[in-house]
DNA sequence: CCTTGACACATCGGATTACTAGGTATAGGT
DNA sequence: ACCTATACCTAGTAATCCGATGTGTCAAGG
């Protein structure tokens, strides 16, 4: 579990969270959580400056609000974060697909 | 196929093609190459220096040969190397895993 | 009342990584 | 003579993740 473990693929899981509806940042830290099985728990130093760079590319957009007290800055998918979210999650399965082939193939495997 | 496609998972490649057979860097190039059906065609500028990072870590060791003239640096995975890779692959699986459960359940498609 | 922890935002700096660009050198083909 | 493929290398740049740190609110417990 050590080691940085998103590899790049941090604004894909974004997108998508968000595409499902709108999010505020802490809430999608929970939303990755929860539907990768408590595998992503990932930090806000991680999360905040992700979706900034995502709203400065136009692939989302965000506005203030206010729940008990807290306030909350949430963020809707556009049509262009749409657009990126499927196009990288076809390149996620070539990449997936090809690193399969490669490591796949366990012709290595020792014992266990 | 732009952009900077390896995401922190070139070692884990690079091992998996070793596990294989010793081989030298522009060998394991073209095997990276054939064997994710062209996916993959990494810069010199990417291999060199991870095969370095991967011996000075104790996961390779190489020696020097000459074959038609041409001098050959040439890697062998070693035990620790295996082990690491066991271990890399792994966590690959859950993190490949994990991804698809984002983003695998595709309800923000569009149409296609 | 005061502290702790969850909620909710933010930024900075360090470490790691991939890649571009450049360099050296041999062999073989045109 | 030149280009391409083979075969190695390094330096610098950009991108990314994450830990540390800071602000502020709210609720619960001691």
């Amino acid at each position: 579990m050590s080691g940085q473990a998103l590899k790049g693929h941090l604004d894909m899981l974004l997108l998508a969270v968000l595409a499902d509806g709108p999010q505020h940042g802490y809430g999608a830290i929970d939303e990755l959580r929860r539907r990768s099985g408590e595998y992503f728990d990932l930090p806000e130093g991680t999360v905040y400056p992700a979706l900034h760079r995502l709203e400065k590319a136009g692939y989302l957009v965000s506005s203030w609000s206010e729940a008990s007290g807290r306030r909350r800055k949430t963020y809707s998918i556009t049509r262009k974060g749409t657009n990126a979210l499927t196009e990288q999650a076809s390149s996620w399965s070539s990449f997936s697909a090809a690193v399969e082939k490669i490591v796949g193939g366990a012709s290595w495997l020792t014992a266990t």
